[in-house]
Order: structure tokens, then C-alpha cells, then sequence
DNA sequence: TACCAGGAGAGCG
DNA sequence: CGCTCTCATGGT
């Protein structure tokens, strides 16, 4: 059976897919001439950002079939932004944040595919965080089904295929000390050891001490999987960017622990703090920092 | 060139 | 505990 290219053009309100897709939280996308392109569980596609509405490309069995349930699952088109940034503290910080690019949203990932991208994300720039995962899609990722003019064709490897492949291999992609983190991980994910289907039915706390007793998974690593695959919204990641801001922000500089910063946004943010993270993130990577209060 | 990157683990006092 | 050092590599 041959398959074709099929299109839909799903609305959406308050959806800034450029920024989204651009922010930090997922690395297999890339900027085409065309859109978007990239993949979720082996399903390959293309997204265009329209004013309110996204285009979307991907490969279907027959034309005028519906939009396939992970694309639209991964996008969240169907969640309302409002009551989400309502819930943000209402202080001049936070609104700053929200007013620099209202339309920022949090993508839902695959587990095995968060996980991975984020052992490999520690001590990188996201530029080379997507080298590094371009370099494992080709090397040991399944061929995707993709129309001729695509330039993504891979997927992601799963867990078996960077079993199999091993650490030398995984360095060979540029992942440095990482490898071992990723290939063990790997392998405790596929002989089922580490259920990464369970984490959104723990206690955000249980969830993450699960996720730390993996090599290579720390405190912001875990908060990153635990927010970007959809399983806990308040998961609060604490990274380099977000510790300057929340010290410039909320202590007046002063040096503050990364644990009593942790302990800060659980109180401060509510319980969408994920969320409001990814807006502080975003706009102190796109403004620097320090950020200067307007006049 | 030097510094730093969406950190984590291990060793130290 | 909390601090420091190391890990691998490339962007800016």
C-alpha cells in the first residue's frame, strides 16, 4: 500500500508554535522552508504556524483522513492557555514573562524520548543538544515514512537500539560521558525495570526519586521529564538560565542554593509552575540577563 | 583564545 | 550535609 501526503489545518487560539517549537523542550525539530518537520512515535510530520491555526502535513493511508491522535495529543491543540497563565502569581516578574510571547506552550513527548534528550542535554547548548540527537536519528533511528522534499527521516532510536549499539557507538554521536548514562538507561527501560508509563500515576515526589535512581537523571533532569511528557504539571526544572532569574528576580541576586530555589518556585508558582518556568525561561533566554525592570 | 553550556556523580571535610 | 572537581565537546 502506498502511502500519501495528507494536510489539515487545525485552529487553535493563544499558539505561538514557532517559540514552542524553538524553546528548549524538544530537540528533533527542524526549520525547514517548508515548516516544521519531525516525529512522534515513528509518525513523521509538518507544522506550519498560521494566526490561528496550525497547518499540519503528515502520511496518511488515504486523503481527507483526521489528523492522527498523537499529533494533535502531542500539540495540545485542544488546551485552553488561558486558565493556565490566570494561575501564574501575579506579579510584575511573571507578567513581563507572559507579555514577551503569550502563545508559549508546553509540547507532551514520548517518555523514552524526553528522557533521553535530557541525559544528553546536561552541559550543553541546545544547539548541540540537537546535533547530538540528529546524529543518534541517523545513525541508529527507524526510517520514517516521509514525502520526498523531507529533510527529517529519522526517528528517534528507541531503547532497544541503543542497547544494541552500545556506548561506543553513542559517543561516536557526540555524547561524550553521557553514553553510559544513555545505554544503561536504555537498557533498564526496555527489560522493563524502570517503567516510564507509571510516572504520571506516582506522587510528584515518588515519580522523581524514581527517575533519579537513573544514571545521568539528577533533580532538573527528572522535573524536565516529569513536565515535558505531560505527567506532573507542576514540575518545576531548575536550570542555570532559570537559577540567575529567579535570584535576579526574586533575591536581589544574593546567592541562593539551587534546593532552597526548588523550594521557592514549589511555593511561589502554583500548580502550573511548569508552565510559568517555560515563559521565565524563554524570556531570559531571548532577553538575557540581568532583565531590567521597564521604567 | 577563553569561557560556558537547559548537570550529575563522586570525593572531600 | 555542602562544597569542589571532573566528565566531553563544540558554540560563541
Amino acid at each position: 500500500m502506498t502511502m500519501r501526503l495528507c494536510h489539515a489545518i487545525v485552529p487553535v487560539q493563544d499558539y505561538d508554535l514557532d517559540a514552542t517549537l524553538d524553546s528548549g523542550q524538544v530537540f528533533g525539530f527542524r526549520a525547514t522552508p517548508s515548516g516544521w518537520e519531525g516525529s512522534v512515535s515513528s509518525c513523521w510530520m509538518r507544522l506550519c504556524g498560521r494566526d490561528q491555526s496550525i497547518e499540519i502535513e503528515w502520511m496518511g493511508n488515504s486523503t481527507g483522513e483526521a489528523v492522527p491522535a498523537e499529533i494533535l495529543d502531542f500539540l495540545g491543540a485542544g488546551v485552553s492557555l488561558g486558565p493556565i497563565l490566570s494561575s501564574f502569581p501575579q506579579d510584575a516578574v511573571m507578567r513581563r514573562a507572559v507579555a514577551a510571547c503569550r502563545g508559549l506552550r508546553l509540547l507532551k513527548q514520548d517518555p523514552w524520548t524526553c528522557l533521553a534528550s535530557f541525559i544528553l542535554s546536561s552541559t550543553k547548548q541546545i544547539t548541540q543538544i540537537k546535533q547530538i540527537y540528529a546524529a543518534l536519528c541517523l545513525r541508529l533511528g527507524d526510517r520514517l515514512r516521509a514525502p520526498p522534499d523531507a529533510e527529517v527521516r529519522h526517528a528517534f532510536p528507541l531503547p532497544e537500539a541503543v542497547v544494541r549499539a552500545g556506548e561506543k557507538v553513542v559517543r561516536e554521536c557526540k555524547a561524550g560521558f553521557r553514553a553510559a548514562y544513555l545505554v544503561e538507561a536504555a537498557r533498564r527501560v526496555l527489560t522493563g525495570e524502570f517503567r516510564l508509563g507509571e510516572l504520571a500515576n506516582l506522587p510528584i515526589a515518588e515519580a522523581r526519586a524514581e527517575l533519579m535512581n537513573l544514571p545521568g537523571v539528577g533533580p532538573k533532569v527528572a522535573d524536565c521529564v516529569l513536565l515535558f511528557t505531560g505527567a506532573h504539571a507542576e514540575a518545576f526544572p531548575v536550570d542555570v538560565w532559570i537559577a540567575r532569574a529567579l535570584r535576579e528576580l526574586y533575591f536581589q541576586g544574593k546567592l541562593v542554593s539551587l534546593d532552597q530555589l526548588r523550594e521557592f518556585a514549589a511555593r511561589h508558582f502554583g500548580p502550573h509552575g511548569g508552565y510559568a518556568q517555560q515563559y521565565l525561561f524563554h524570556y531570559a533566554r531571548v532577553h538575557g540577563m540581568p532583565w531590567e525592570a521597564p521604567a
